[in-house]
RNA sequence: GGGCGAUUAGCUCAGUUGGUAGAGCAACCCGUUUACACCGGGAAGGUCGGGGGUUCGAGUCCCUCAUCGCCCACCA
C-alpha cells in the first residue's frame, strides 16, 4: 500500500494496534539494557502489581495510560528507561475467589486439603495473569516484559523469608497474643487497615448486672458481657468514688457468674451514658489496654465461629446474635433494664467477607512499628547508620524531610496522621494462599502456645530434623508487597538492577491504597535497605461511572477497557483518562470523551495525509533552513517555547497539562489556522521558494507533534512515523525527545 | 468527634509562581467538487457557591458561612 492510499481511509485502530505492539516488541526496547545511544541517566518505575483475581478494569486503564505516558517521554528524553511489571498474588482475595468458584462444584477446600487447594488456586492465579498481561499489552504499556515478577514466585519467597529473619532478629517481628480483628466467615485475622466501618442503627442498652450492683452501665453489645471482669468509671466522678477498689460477685448474670471490679480510668467519659463502662477485655481493644494498665483478668467468651463460650448452660454455643436476645429478654424478666435508646454506630466489618469483625485475643504475629533500634545502613536524608529509629520514625522522616514527595502534597497530612494512629501491624493470616511464614516450632502443640524463643526456629529455610513443625499460617500479602520495589531488582542478592535501578524514580498507584502500600513500601524499604523506595508517589484518583458511582459487579455498571478499546482505540481511550485529569482527583469516566479523542486520532491521520502528500517530492533533510521567510520561522520557534514549556512540566508529572496543551496545538493550530495558510503556497500560487518553505515547516512541525504526542497516543503517532520522510530514523519509542 | 477535598459556561471538568476566564459534550446559525462531515466557519453562553479582607490587580492568597463528597477515629 503506498502512503497515500494509506491515508485515505479515516484512521481504524484496530489494524494498527496488535501490529505495532509487536514491532515494539521485537525491537526490545522496553528492556533498557537494548536502548541505543549512551545513557548515563536511569529512569525506573515498578508497576503496581494487578490482583490476580480476574480481568482488568478500567482503574487499571487509567494506571496503566499515567504510567506508561511517563515512561515513554522518559525513555525518549534518553534516560535508560525501565518500567517493570508483575502481578500480585492478593491472598485473602484471590483465596476467597477460587473457594467461591469451587463451591460452585460442590467442593470445599478442606475436603481436597491443604496443598490439593492450592493447586487449584495456583491454576487461577496463572490464568489469570496470562489474562492480565494480555490486557496490559492491549493499552500499549511499554514494560519489560523479560523481568516479570510475581509476589509470590520463589525470588519474592526469598525476599519475604529474608526480610522476616531479619525483622524477628532485631525484635521487630514478635508472637503476642492480643485483641486481634477476626473474621468469622473469613476464619482468619486481618489488620486494621482491612476493616471497612459501616454506619447501622443499634440500641443502647442501658442496665445493672443484678438487682444488688451499684452501677448502671450502657453498651450496644450485651451478649459480650458475660465477658466483663470489670466496671470503669472516672476517678472524678462523685456518684462512683466510694466503690473505686471493691470487688463485686454476681452468682448469675443470665446463667453465668461474674466477678466485677470497679477501677478508676480518666479515659471514661463521665457525661457518656451512665458514666460507667462494663471492661470486656477479650472483646475490645480499649477494654484490652484498660485491662493490662489495671491488672484484669481477661476471659474469652466468643469464640471464632461468633458462638459464645466459657458462659452459663444458656448461652454457650449460641451466636451472637441470638445470646444477645435472650441476654436482653432476661434482664427484662428481672426488671434489670433501665433503658434502650436507638443510636447510630459504626460496625467494623471486614473489607473481603463483609463479615463482622469479632475481637478476640489471639497468639498472633506482630510488626512492632514503635521499637527503637540501631538502622544498620542508611542512605536516608537525616538519618546516620547507628542511628535509633522506630519503623515509624523511618516512615515519617522519609517524607518529612521531603527525599519523597507525593503528589498531590495534600496527602502528606493524612499520611502523617495514619502513621501516628498505627499500632501494631498483625502480619499472621490464618489462610492458606500465600507466603507461609518461615517459622517452626518444636512439636505441634507449642504451634498453638508457644511464644518462647528456645522452642522457635526462625529461618530462610527449615532448621535441620525431622521433628520441627512449620507455622501454618500465611503472610498479610501486603508484608510481600511493601517489599516490592526492590524485590523485583533482585534484593536480598546485590544485583546490578537494584544499583541502577533503585530508589526508583516514581511510583504511580491510587490514593485509597496510600496506607496499605505506599506507607509498608516505604516501612520496609527504610528499614531493609537504608534507602527510600521512591522519590516521587504520583497518587490518582478512583475512575467513576458517569453518575459518580464507583464501578462494581453488583452495580451491573463495569465497563471493560477493551470494549472501549475495540469502540474507540487504545490511544483515543488513554487520552480521555489523562487530558485535564488532576492527580488525586476522582474522575467520571465518560465515553463521549473518549469519542472526542477518537476524532482527535483521526484529525492527526489526516494532518499526516495532507502533509505527506504535499511534500512526496521535497528533500526535507538536505533543506536550508536559512531560506525560511519570518513567517516560517515565527511559528516554529512559537512551537519550540510550547516544547520547551511542556517538557517542564512533563518532568513535574503534569501530563494533564500537556495532553490539554498538545490537543489544543495539533488542532486549532496547525490544523485549522497553519494548513489552511499554506495551502495557496502548496497549490503553487505564490513562489517555488515559499512552497519549499511551507513543505519544510509542514514537516518540522509534524516531525515534533509526532514524537511529543507519542508517549500519549503511542500507537497512530508509531504508525504515522513510519512513513515520515526520514532516510536515519528510529522507532519512535526511541527516537530523542525534541528540545531546544 | 477530627482532618481533607469540591463548589468555574446547560452537563463533565482544566486553569502551573495572583496579571483582562478555557476544553470536551450539548444547544444555535451558515457551509460539503477533496487533508479530514470522526469536518470547517461564525455566534451565543460564566458578577469563577455567599460574605468580608490583603493587593495597583484575586478563580488563584487570608478569614468566615453554606452545600455536597471523601478519609480517619476506642464515646463504651
Amino acid at each position: 500500500m503506498t502512503t497515500n492510499e494509506k491515508f485515505l481511509k479515516p484512521y481504524e485502530p484496530k489494524e494498527v494496534e496488535e501490529k505495532i505492539y509487536k514491532t515494539w516488541e521485537e525491537s526490545g526496547f522496553f528492556n533498557p539494557d537494548n536502548l541505543p545511544g549512551e545513557r548515563t541517566e536511569q529512569f525506573s518505575i515498578v508497576l503496581p502489581p494487578p490482583n490476580v483475581t480476574g480481568k482488568l478494569h478500567i482503574g487499571h486503564a487509567n494506571m496503566l495510560a499515567i504510567e506508561d505516558t511517563i515512561v515513554r517521554f522518559q525513555r525518549m528524553l534518553g534516560k535508560k528507561t525501565l518500567w517493570l511489571p508483575g502481578t500480585d498474588h492478593a491472598a485473602i482475595a484471590t483465596q476467597t475467589k477460587v473457594e467461591k468458584l469451587l463451591a460452585k462444584d460442590g467442593i470445599k477446600k478442606h475436603d481436597l486439603g491443604r496443598d490439593e487447594f492450592l493447586k487449584k488456586v495456583n491454576e487461577f492465579a496463572l490464568d489469570s495473569q496470562n489474562t492480565i498481561i494480555s490486557q496490559t499489552k492491549r493499552m500499549g504499556s511499554s514494560l519489560d516484559w523479560s523481568r516479570l515478577a510475581f509476589t509470590l514466585d520463589e525470588q519474592r519467597n526469598l525476599a519475604v523469608k529474608t526480610a522476616f529473619k531479619k525483622m524477628y532478629d532485631d525484635g521487630l517481628i514478635y508472637r503476642g497474643e492480643k485483641v486481634v480483628n477476626w473474621d468469622p466467615k473469613g476464619q482468619t485475622v486481618i489488620s486494621d487497615d482491612e476493616i471497612v466501618y459501616e454506619e447501622r442503627t443499634a440500641v443502647f442498652y442501658t442496665f445493672k448486672y443484678s438487682a444488688d450492683f451499684p452501677i448502671a452501665i450502657s453498651t450496644t453489645r450485651p451478649e459480650t458481657k458475660v465477658g466483663d471482669t470489670a466496671v470503669a468509671v472516672n476517678p472524678d466522678d462523685e456518684r462512683y468514688k466510694k466503690y473505686i477498689g471493691q470487688t463485686f460477685e454476681i452468682a448469675d448474670f443470665c446463667g453465668t457468674p461474674l466477678s466485677i471490679k470497679i477501677i478508676a480510668d480518666y479515659s471514661v467519659d463521665k457525661e457518656f451514658g451512665t458514666g460507667a463502662l462494663g471492661v470486656t477485655p477479650a472483646h475490645s481493644k480499649i477494654d484490652e489496654m484498660m485491662a493490662i494498665k489495671n491488672n484484669l483478668p481477661m476471659k474469652k467468651v466468643i469464640n471464632e465461629y461468633a458462638k459464645i463460650e466459657n458462659a452459663g448452660d444458656i448461652l454457650n454455643g449460641k451466636k451472637v446474635g441470638e445470646a444477645k436476645e435472650i441476654i436482653v429478654n432476661w434482664l427484662k424478666e428481672n426488671n434489670l433494664m433501665i433503658e434502650e435508646e436507638e443510636t447510630q454506630q459504626n460496625v467494623s466489618t471486614a473489607e473481603r467477607t463483609g463479615a463482622v469483625i469479632e475481637p478476640l485475643p489471639k497468639l498472633q504475629w506482630f510488626i512492632d512499628v514503635n521499637k527503637k533500634f540501631k538502622l544498620p545502613h542508611s542512605n536516608l536524608k537525616g538519618i546516620k547508620a547507628g542511628d535509633e529509629v522506630s519503623l515509624k520514625d523511618l516512615m515519617k522522616y522519609a517524607v518529612e524531610s521531603s527525599e519523597i514527595q507525593i503528589l498531590p502534597d495534600r496527602f502528606n497530612k493524612i499520611y502523617y496522621h495514619w502513621i501516628e494512629n498505627l499500632r501494631d501491624w498483625c502480619i499472621s493470616r490464618q489462610i492458606w494462599y500465600g507466603h507461609r511464614i518461615p517459622v517452626w516450632y518444636a512439636s505441634d502443640k507449642l504451634q498453638v502456645t508457644s511464644n518462647k524463643k528456645d522452642e522457635i526456629y526462625v529461618g530462610v529455610d527449615a532448621p535441620e530434623g525431622d521433628d520441627w513443625i512449620q507455622d501454618s499460617d500465611t503472610l498479610d500479602t501486603w508484608f510481600s508487597s511493601g517489599l516490592w520495589t526492590f524485590s523485583t531488582l533482585g534484593w536480598p542478592n546485590e544485583t546490578n538492577d537494584l544499583k541502577l535501578y533503585h530508589p526508583t524514580d516514581l511510583l504511580e498507584t491510587g490514593h485509597d491504597i496510600l496506607f496499605f502500600w505506599v506507607a509498608r513500601m516505604i516501612l520496609m524499604t527504610t528499614y531493609l535497605t537504608g534507602e527510600i523506595p521512591f522519590k516521587t508517589v504520583y497518587l490518582h484518583g478512583l475512575v467513576r461511572d458517569e453518575k459518580n458511582r464507583k464501578f462494581s459487579k453488583s452495580l451491573g455498571n463495569a465497563i471493560d477497557p477493551l470494549d472501549i478499546i475495540e469502540k474507540y482505540g487504545t490511544d483515543a481511550l488513554r487520552m480521555s483518562l489523562i487530558v485535564a485529569v488532576a492527580p488525586g482527583q476522582d474522575i467520571r469516566f465518560s465515553e463521549e470523551k473518549t469519542m472526542a479523542y477518537k476524532k482527535f486520532a483521526n484529525k492527526l491521520w489526516n494532518i499526516a495525509r495532507f502533509v505527506y502528500s504535499n511534500t512526496e517530492n521535497f528533500d526535507y533533510e538536505n533543506f536550508d533552513v536559512n531560506n525560511l521567510a519570518d513567517y516560517e520561522k515565527n511559528i516554529l520557534a512559537k512551537f519550540d517555547d510550547l516544547i520547551s514549556e511542556i517538557t517542564e512540566e512533563m518532568k513535574e508529572y503534569k501530563l494533564y497539562l500537556t495532553s490539554e496543551k498538545l490537543y489544543h496545538f495539533v488542532w486549532h493550530e496547525m490544523a485549522d489556522v497553519i494548513l489552511e495558510e499554506s495551502k495557496d503556497a502548496l497549490a503553487d500560487k505564490t513562489s517555488l521558494q515559499d512552497k519549499a518553505n511551507k513543505q519544510f515547516m509542514l514537516l518540522n512541525l509534524f516531525e515534533k507533534v509526532l514524537k511529543t504526542l507519542h508517549p500519549f497516543m503511542p500507537y497512530i503517532t508509531e504508525e504515522i512515523w513510519t512513513d515520515f520522510p526520514k532516510k536515519q530514523k528510529n522507532l519512535l519509542v526511541v527516537e530523542k525527545w525534541p528540545t531546544t
